[in-house]
RNA sequence: CGCGGGGUAGAGCAGUUGGUAGCUCGUCGGGCUCAUAACCCGGAGGUCAGGAGGUUCAAGUCCCCUCCCCGCAA
């Protein structure tokens, strides 16, 4: 069966990994999208899909866009019979959905209908959910709305990280990749309807998503942490005005009886800097990442005197 | 040539108007204690990113060049 992959990030690069290393499928060429100014300096990056598939010796399109027709040939050149889609951060056009005999199936990383869209691991995290995973969907024109055909699951620890759960996600979309094609094969593959009951839709992230609040509760707070860890990061503004990521944190199990104001520094000890939060509740920041500087443990900011107790951030 | 921060002991930092380097932690040894991520005493550990570059009696500290790292923004 030739098979036509169509993602750009690297969940997408792990899930044609699995399809490639899989040997269950004809693998026909790689579409992604194009090299992009990227980084300090504002260099061309070449998306994970692409690294990976010139790796394997498959080719590689970057279509600017689908919607001129100008992939639409070179679609009928390579003449898939399924195209199977991961994260390729582009609407598909009606023509292609319609192309492949089998039919665009595409890994989402959530349990939908919940959390449709751009940011389904962050968004997940971020909410404190204890359980995603992946949905193998048959695309149609809507977001993240087609018909499913299977679903894994993946646990989130209460201190997971998005970047750990993502790994796990990763891992689960190149088995459901694997496993959807198998089904296809051999003719077995069910379609259920999502139900529209519990909808949801993962907005893309923004600067603001990150802004930490300190007069939510440490539970939320440390929810926002995780969800956006290791990277773009929660952040928050040192008395210097300096801004401040918080790359990894914990609940407290104490609680502050203090009437201090909500991001007030309560202690240093042991290495974390514990902040007061919401309700009383307290949160300890175990890893930061200083405004100009890398990734650090808390302990070693606190080395570097860049903090003392009483301040207040936020 | 997008904006900016930085390269000083294993780690995080300081180093004043230029005079051969300090702090916190870790580490090693010893001590105290019922006990300790506690405390005390002592030690090791740095060609201060590189350029047999410039200025100077003297440069981590000023000037020039190179390399590397990082944060922001995309």
């Amino acid at each position: 069966m030739k098979v036509l992959f169509m993602g750009t990030p690297d969940i997408a690069a792990e899930a044609l990994r699995a399809l490639a290393e899989s040997g269950e499928c004809g693998l026909v060429g790689a579409v992604t999208q194009p090299d992009r100014p990227k980084g300090r300096g504002m260099k061309m990056i070449p998306p994970p899909v692409k690294l990976y598939a010139e790796k394997i010796g498959i080719p590689v399109f970057q279509p600017s866009t689908l919607k001129d027709g100008a992939f639409e040939s070179e679609l009928a050149k390579l003449s898939p019979d399924l195209i199977i889609v991961a994260a390729y951060g582009r609407i598909l056009p009606k023509y292609v959905l319609e192309y492949p005999r089998y039919g665009c199936v595409c890994a989402h990383a959530s349990l939908l209908p919940k959390y449709r869209g751009a940011a389904p691991i962050n968004r997940a995290v971020m909410a404190g959910e204890r359980l995603t995973g992946i949905t193998a969907i048959y695309m149609d024109e809507g977001i993240d709305t087609g018909d499913m055909i299977m679903k894994i699951e993946v646990p989130i620890g209460e201190n997971d990280c998005a970047g750990d759960v993502h790994d796990r996600l990763a891992d689960a979309a190149g088995r459901a990749m694997v496993e959807t094609v198998r089904m296809i094969k051999a003719g077995v593959v069910t379609r259920t309807k999502q139900p529209s009951e519990g909808a949801t839709y993962a907005q893309k992230l923004t600067r603001e998503d990150g802004e930490l609040n300190f007069s939510d509760t440490a539970e939320d707070l440390h929810n926002r942490i995780r969800g956006l860890a290791p990277a773009p990061c929660a952040w928050t503004r040192t008395p210097d005005g300096k801004l401040l990521k918080i790359a990894e944190a914990r609940v407290s199990d104490a609680r502050s009886g203090s009437d201090c104001e909500a991001g007030t520094v309560k202690s240093l000890d042991g290495g974390s800097i514990t902040v007061l939060c919401g309700g009383g509740s307290l949160l300890s920041i175990t890893k930061v990442i200083p405004e100009g500087k890398g990734r650090m443990d808390a302990a070693d900011y606190i080395r570097g005197r860049k903090i003392a107790a009483g301040d207040k951030l936020g």
